[in-house]
DNA sequence: TTGAAAGCGCTAACAA
DNA sequence: TTGTTAGCGCTTTCAA
């Protein structure tokens, strides 16, 4: 106990009052320069570190982000906290990892202890079965901002950072109508999601914009575990697909499964293209896959940006996108 | 301001004082049956919260570990992570997860900002370039317990939890002799790494012990990029090995690239396996891979585990290992 | 069984 | 330029 230095020792060591300490070690006009220097020397020399907790209690002030992920072993959240986490720290912020697993319950329990913490902002990715956003609006009425990015809630009075997940399928549509191809299998997630519904609408929409489009099969896949069984049946069906559409990491996985399985050469007997949240999967195989990039990454250092606008000044609600891009393998 | 429950305010509300409010909420025997329920009901329809930063002032203790990693977007860290979340929830406990990048100076960093949080206690995955452990002995000093795992260092004085790196290899080394194999490519990573010289004396042990052993490659890898040009050489050669071993995933993402490439049928034409820190590499590939698994989710709950012992009461340092075992697929 | 009061380490308004 | 004081919300000893 005695060995922890707090601003009493130093005051009394000094013989000054504990405020002239405070003040002077955070440089305060009114503090003589003489005490500023012999003050910050005794804290320097006892390596001086201020209580969080006292700080904390008397501001009402704490440098701890929460941040609310479904998961923690998925490349694409971790690349979003890996961006977060970057960024904060140059500014002196910590983070609080808070993982839901997608249950609402978990999810909850996570806001609350947010929000009991006295966290100086909170990023959330919601889970799907969140209908209650009144737990995330307690926290806006602690003025705790909320920044929600990828799964983010329909209504308009949040912050939201998100992908212009139009855009991505837009630009793999638009990047297989170059290759002038016959017919495309793309494949997609559940159909109930809104970000299916998203990029297949975009997806679509490029297809019909051009007559000479090839033939478009559209497959939604809910089992992961079969994805493989039914992609390898369209590839061996009469009226095959020489292109593969695959909507997520995920699919891709399965879609080349299937392809290896048959022993198909990329591109030649089959192109390949996919949605990727980073560039691990289409890197992962030979040739590398052409994709488009909807970097978790860079998700988090616009979150992040758009957290300390809310925090430092009362900004009105904002819904902000990273753009994404295509990235040329050689499998398209 | 006023719409934060405090104690004072519950207090006041029953006309009671400050401490028989918090007495009654925490089952204190001195208080009356009736008090209690009185206390209780009211803080539960007011949803009082007792803020955190007021308990660990006065108490000088938190419910908050902190975690030291090298990286986010690792799966081994992540389900290393991972365990320790679920474990910590159950019990109460947040983690502040740092990352170092590797870097030790990121790492120092890292330390005395959770000497300054005060934290409950450590865990840490130390950085090769760590030499100087003094950062760390000053948290045991502050009576927090440091837990290390998986690269962990020499001394004795200090808790661990690792694998039995040795085991991991004699399981591979073993599962190889019983397939009659003639030929076994083993790649291994830097000769430098401690992980490595256990696994590979480990491995080198069985083939010695066994006269009718197949013949013994050993291919070490310090540049990732061109492992994969390395295997194909081999894979190639006259007297092309019939079998590869890999040290880790990373190594075997590579050895996969290669036989695909060259398009070799697995096991017939060559037989693989490897080292796994999870299921997810090899279930990647088909046929799927025959692994060790050196789990971080079970390290991850060992971890804790020790931790909590480690908090609970003075203990002797402890060296704790997980075992690894064999997975099979259709690979090998 | 309950209350009063001191204290955890710090901040900040006010006084000197 | 510095010191005094009250207070942040809670725990805990001591007294009633």
């Amino acid at each position: 106990m005695s060995d922890v230095i707090t601003l009493k020792k130093i005051s009394q060591l000094l013989n000054i009052s504990i405020s002239t300490a405070s003040r002077a070690l955070k440089d305060h006009p009114d503090i003589s320069d003489i005490t500023k220097q012999k003050v910050k020397e005794l804290a320097e020399m006892l390596e001086y570190e201020p209580n969080p907790f006292a700080i904390q209690l008397s501001t009402s002030h704490s440098n701890i982000f929460g941040l609310i992920v479904p998961e923690v072993s998925n490349l694409f959240y971790t690349s979003f906290i890996d961006a977060v986490e970057n960024e904060s720290r140059k500014i002196g912020y910590t983070l609080i990892i808070l993982k839901t697993d997608d249950d609402p319950a978990i999810e909850a329990n996570h806001i609350k202890y947010c929000k009991k913490q006295r966290v100086a902002g909170l990023f959330a990715c919601i889970t799907p079965g969140t209908s209650n956003f009144d737990l995330f609006q307690s926290l806006n009425k602690s003025s705790i901002p909320v920044i929600f990015f990828d799964r983010v809630p329909d209504n308009s009075n949040c912050n939201t950072v998100c992908f212009e997940d139009e855009t991505a399928a837009t630009i793999a549509a638009e990047a297989i109508l170059k290759k002038n191809r016959k017919k495309v299998l793309a494949i997609f997630a559940e159909p109930s999601l809104s970000i299916t519904q998203k990029r297949l609408k975009a997806f679509q929409q490029v297809f019909q914009q051009y007559p000479s489009a090839p033939k478009l099969n559209i497959y939604h896949t809910n089992h992961y575990e079969n994805t493989k069984e039914i992609i390898k049946q369209q590839l061996q069906s009469n009226d095959r697909p020489d292109t593969i559409f695959c909507m997520s990491d995920v699919i891709l996985t399965y879609a080349m499964k299937a392809i290896h399985e048959l022993q198909l050469t990329i591109p030649d007997e089959v192109a390949v293209i996919t949605i990727s949240n980073s560039d691990f999967f289409p890197k992962l195989y030979t040739p590398e896959i052409t994709y488009v990039e909807t970097s978790g990454y860079k998700l988090g250092v616009l979150a992040l940006s758009a957290m300390m606008t809310c925090v430092k000044e009362d900004v009105p609600y904002q819904k902000l996108y990273v753009d994404p891009y295509l990235v040329e393998g050689q499998s398209l």
